[in-house]
Order: C-alpha cells, then structure tokens, then sequence
DNA sequence: ATAAGGGTTGGAGTTGACTCCAATGTCAAG
DNA sequence: CTTGACATTGGAGTCAACTCCAACCCTTAT
C-alpha cells in the first residue's frame, strides 16, 4: 500500500465527507470500486479525493447526484458532451444565473435585516424571546 | 373580497409553486393563515406573493424552510437580528462566497468538458450510447 | 491479552420538502 | 341543473440523500 493511500475516514476528513456518505457513495456508483487492504479496507486515492471533491463541487453548483453521475461517466471517457448532456449544463449554467440575479436581491433583503435597528456590538442585548429560535431543533409547531 | 385577493392556485401561478405546496407552507407556520370566502376558500394578498418570493430567494440562498421561518419571525416583527440569527445570517453569507469560488471552478471544468474535443456544430454526431444517459430516471444500478 | 478505536456488511430508518389522495363542497358556463 | 374545473380537509405516500444499526473483523497501545 502506497503512501498517498488512505482509509475512507481519512477520505472523509479531507473533503468533508462522513465515511458513511463515501460508502453511500460507492453503493450507487458515484465513486468506484477501490483497491482493498489485505483485512479488506479501502484504499482510496488522491484521485478519489479529487474525484469527491468534484461531486461536492457540482453538488453546490445544485446538480443532483444522478446527474453528477451522468457527468462523471462523461469526464471519465474524456469526451461527448453530446445533445443531451451539453443542455443539461447550459441549461444549469443559465438557471445559475438567474438565481445570482435573484440571490442577490435576498441579499439586499439580509443586510436590510442585519442593519435593521439593532445597536452594532449588543449582539446578547437582544429580547430574543425564549427558546423559540432554536436552528436544528425543529419547531413542530411553526410560528403563525 | 378586494379585487386583490386571490385564491391558493393564482398564488401559485403568480409565485411558480403549486397550490399543495402553498397549502403545505400554511400547515408548518410559513404562510400566516389568511382571510377566507364565505365558502371557506383561501384570500391571499399581494403581501403573501411578496413573502412567498421571499421564501423562494431565501430557499435558492440556501436556507432551509425553519431557518426561513426564523428569518421571516425576525422580519415581521421588524428587529432583532440578535446574536444567532445574525451568525446565521453572515455565516450563511460566508459560506456563499465560498460556494461561489468553488462555482467559479466547477464552471471551468465544465467548459473543459463542453469543448473538449467536440466539433463545434454537430450536438446529434455523438454516439451517446444507448438510453444509458437518461436524465430523470434513476439509473439505480449506476454506472461503476 | 484486552480495550479503544478504527474498519466491514446488508438492510432499515430518518429527514426535509414536498406530493398525492379520497371524499366532499363551490362556482361559472351552457 | 348538470358538467367541469376549481376549492376544502386530514392523512398517507414519495423522493433524494443520507444516517444509523447490529454484528462482526483488524490494529495499536498499554
């Protein structure tokens, strides 16, 4: 086993991935099939990383994994961006834009609310009522 | 009933979601309830198209329906952008920064794949392989 | 040699965000 | 006054993308 290999935790550490995820992964033929230590552990690579680090890549960039696996199948054979695969990424790459035109309008609206009327440096000065804004917890109840 | 008003499908047509999602919206807290027609019909207003386009650029901003939720609390009670909810909120802005860097890197591997060595004008000339790209149905065996 | 902390599997469960349904009521047009 | 397209409800179902589990195996430090 070469130097540069790593368990599938370490991949994890290093793209910010969970080791179930990259299992997860594999199952569903995102990632391929690694070479294996004679106990049976993966042997992922740097080119898994960067593999992993693309999909996280295009994850944000809102494609979902089916066609990040469609993507890959293309990266992978190094060519045919054909009809169909060339609309899927234009078609992204304009939908991207429409939602920066938008995203920054939300983002006038945010800073609007971050100034809003609070005193600069009261950050715990605040009412913030009780345990209502609780991010994680889900409120069950909403708030009407 | 004010000329205004509109029922739960204009709504949707007005805002790109559909009635049952709107519906959905109502029953978690996200949409206040609203006036009803004798028959017991919904009334909305242009104020709920306005919080409805809010929810949706704060949904492509990334954030989720209770974070969204959180953020309208603070937003209609006009203050208190207090200590957690602005960590969310110039967290969230953080992390967009970062996304767009890492956009900006998937967008070149992208235009790497879209040029590649395709001739420029002939989409159709590429074997494409069988129905093997098919965009929408899961492949659920995937492609290893 | 034993305990802590990794790894393996298949399969089941969870989460977020819808999406659909049946049964029923309402409204405008012909 | 019926037909068709809307509306109402509570609850169940779906889907993507994880996330967890039990029951096991491997490695390293004490």
């Amino acid at each position: 086993m070469l130097m540069t290999d790593m368990t599938v935790s370490e991949l994890g550490r290093r793209t910010g991935t969970t080791a179930d995820t990259i299992r997860y992964y594999q199952r569903i033929g995102l990632l391929p099939d690694v070479a294996r230590s004679p106990a049976g552990y993966r042997l992922f690579t740097d080119s898994d990383v960067e593999r992993l680090a693309f999909i996280k890549r295009a994850q944000r960039f809102g494609l979902q994994l089916d066609q990040i696996s469609e993507l890959l199948g293309v990266r992978d054979r190094g060519l045919c961006p054909c009809g169909h695969t060339r609309e899927l990424l234009t078609g992204r790459l304009e939908e991207l834009d429409e939602q920066l035109e938008s995203l920054s309008r939300l983002r006038a609206d945010i800073e609007h609310l971050l100034q809003g009327d609070s005193p600069s440096e009261a950050d715990d000065a605040w009412p913030c009522g009780s345990g209502l804004i609780e991010i994680g917890a889900r409120p069950k109840g909403g708030r009407k």
